[in-house]
DNA sequence: ACAGAAATGTAGCCGATGCTATATTTAAAA
DNA sequence: TTTTAAATATAGCATCGGCTACATTTCTGT
C-alpha cells in the first residue's frame, strides 16, 4: 500500500473522514523512523564507505543499544543487512527508500525557504514535516518551485 | 520548555547538529498525540457540550480502550478532567493547547493551498505536518499569506 | 420499574522505542 | 604479543499506544 492509497483512506470515493486522516497520520508515524535510519545510513555509507552503529547513534542522538535494536528491525524488514560487529549496509529496497526520502527532504526544505522560512528553521522543521508530505503535495511543491524559477 | 527552545537544541549558540534535529523531532512526536486529543476534545465540546469517550474514539479511528488510556494520560498531565462514566473536559492548559493547535492547523492548510496543494491533500497532510511547524516557521507562513492578500 | 442496550472502565497482551548495565568482540598501543 | 580501549551485542526495564475480552455503569424503551 502506497502513501497515496493511504492518503485516500478507505472511503468509496468522495468523502474523507477525520478518522481517515488520523489513521493515515498514525501509519506514517510508524514508518518515519525507518525513513530516518535509511537516509542516515545512506549518508554515512557515502561519507565513510560504511555505517557504523556508533555513528548512527551519535547522529540520531540516541544510545547505541537503541540504534542496534532499530537496525535489527530494519534487517527484519529487508531494508538493511549487516554482520556482527561490522558496518550496516542498505539493501536495494533500503537504498530506494533513502533516495526517495532524501529527495522529499530537499524539496520540503526548498519550499519552506521559498515561502520565507529562515534556512535553519527550515532544516529543523523539515526533519519532521518531510514524513507527512504525500506524493500529491510533493508534486504541488515541485510545480510551485518551477513556477518561480 | 517551548517548541522553539527545543528547536534551538542545546548548542551554545550557532551550530545545530543532526542529533539536535532528530531529538527535536522525537520530542514533538511524543506531544503530537496530546495535541490531537486536546484539539478534538475542544471540537466535540463545542459541538455537543461535552466530549464522550466513544465520540473521541470514533473520530480518531481507535477503539475506546485506547481513547480511554490516552485520556488518563491527558488527565495526568493536567490537560483534561473527567468523572467516571462522564464526558471529558479540557483544563485551561488543555484549552490553551487546543487553541494553539487549531490555529497552527488552519495556517498550515492555508499555506499548503496557497502554494497549490489540492484542498483534500492539504487537509490530509496537515494532520501530520502541523505538529512539526515551529513558531518561527509559523510566523513566516503568516507573513507569506499576508503578502499575497 | 426493570430489562436490554449502549457507554465506559479495567485487565492483560503485544510491539515500538527509549534507557542502563553488562558481556563480548574487535582494534589500537605498549 | 599482550594489554587496554573502543565498538558492538545482549539482557532487562519502562512507557506509549494500539488491541481484545470482559466487567460495570448509565441510559432507554416498554
Amino acid at each position: 500500500m502506497s502513501r497515496d492509497d493511504l492518503a485516500q483512506g478507505t472511503e468509496t470515493a468522495t468523502e474523507t473522514t477525520d478518522a481517515d486522516r488520523f489513521t493515515n497520520a498514525r501509519a506514517i508515524r510508524s514508518t518515519a523512523l525507518f525513513e530516518d535510519y535509511t537516509e542516515l545510513i545512506a549518508d554515512l555509507t557515502e561519507e565513510f564507505g560504511e555505517a557504523r552503529i556508533t555513528d548512527i547513534a551519535r547522529r540520531l542522538g540516541v544510545t547505541h543499544p537503541t540504534a542496534n535494536k532499530a537496525v535489527l528491525r530494519l534487517k527484519r524488514e529487508g531494508l538493511a543487512i549487516s554482520r556482527p560487529y561490522r558496518g550496516v549496509f542498505l539493501t536495494e529496497a533500503g537504498a530506494a527508500m533513502a533516495r526517495e526520502v532524501k529527495a522529499r527532504h530537499r524539496l520540503v526544505v526548498r519550499l519552506l525557504i521559498a515561502v520565507g522560512v529562515p534556512p535553519d528553521a527550515a532544516e529543523m522543521d523539515a526533519e519532521g514535516i518531510e514524513h507527512y508530505v504525500s506524493e500529491t503535495t510533493l508534486k504541488a511543491f515541485e510545480a510551485y518551485l518551477e513556477g518561480r524559477g
